[in-house]
DNA sequence: TGTAAGTATCTTCCTAGTAAACTAACACTG
DNA sequence: CAGTGTTAGTTTACTAGGAAGATACTTACA
């Protein structure tokens, strides 16, 4: 009966530390569900909403060599299908931010490459969202804060690609 | 001259730190995007898949009292709008985890309250989340790095709720 | 009491995304 | 060099969710 009772109290400490960890991990989860917007509020110069998937393309392509990268690596990148992709790259085309270009290496890839207007609203929404950063996350957490939540993140998503 | 050196040499820093946020920040939600999916794989007990919203419903009500919260309650916590979490109510009802009960205080509000289909699937899909939470997080960052990120990540949350 | 303002839910219409089938181009193998 | 498998991108059919309006109820106040 001693064992009972051993049992039962490994069993609620297990449960206890389970707990913390689901709250913990909830935590990052409503901070970040929280601070993303925040991230993103008027970072279009023309004051129209700004979507996350947008803002994530146009960084990128503005890092790449040459402002641009194939449709699929892009895709992959921003955590989208690539017929969900296609779409979205169809959405900029329109408003004349992405060109598609073709690949003459392998005709079978498509280029998403930034026009100059897209170059341009790219630089303006960087800065933006840098700004927003520094007031919601380094004016928060200070700059030792940022660099331990990014080493804490590299660790997990190094883990995460098995 | 000077000056203008000097100006420079201000503008390449405050870029180089922007950057070096916005590297930080990203490195967050890369790892968000890559751990989140990895802590829902196989928590359904049929083996059929489990969204996020659906996963934090039943957690959310199961440790509500009486195994119920108002609607617009729990789609404010779950950060749906109350016409997105109708229809996600509609179909935790359609496979039997969730009934709506009628509040007879303030006939306006509904409560979506756990069915014990319900309950007992939120019991199961718990600890299966909680062993996937101790794999990817518990056993990659230690709990001494659970705990920072906690409290980190409880620091961005508070601020975001001005 | 009667009325105005506010709140909770649902409904309708629309958009952004996925999955799967399809096409075209490349790459390997015999 | 034909045959087979693989990869990049698009298309199609479908689903989840948002925004705005409609409805029913409640609260505050004159």
């Amino acid at each position: 009966m001693g064992d009972a009772l051993e049992a039962d109290r490994a069993r609620s400490a297990q449960e206890q530390a389970d707990d913390e960890l689901i709250t913990d991990w909830g935590l990052l989860v409503e901070a970040f569900k929280a601070v993303s917007p925040l991230l993103l509020e008027g970072v279009h110069p023309g004051g129209e909403e700004m979507s996350g998937p947008w803002f994530e393309v146009l960084l990128r392509l503005q890092r790449s060599p040459g402002h641009r990268l194939p449709m699929s690596v892009l895709a992959r990148e921003v955590s989208l299908s690539s017929g969900g992709f296609t779409k979205l790259a169809d959405r900029l085309a329109a408003k004349g931010y992405l060109a598609r270009e073709s690949c003459p290496e392998d005709r079978r890839v498509v280029y998403a490459a930034l026009t100059p207007a897209g170059s341009e609203l790219a630089g303006e929404v960087k800065t933006r969202h840098a700004e927003l950063l520094r007031r919601h996350v380094l004016d928060v957490l200070g700059p030792d804060g940022v660099r331990t939540l990014g080493s804490l993140a590299r660790r997990l998503r190094d883990s995460a690609r098995d």
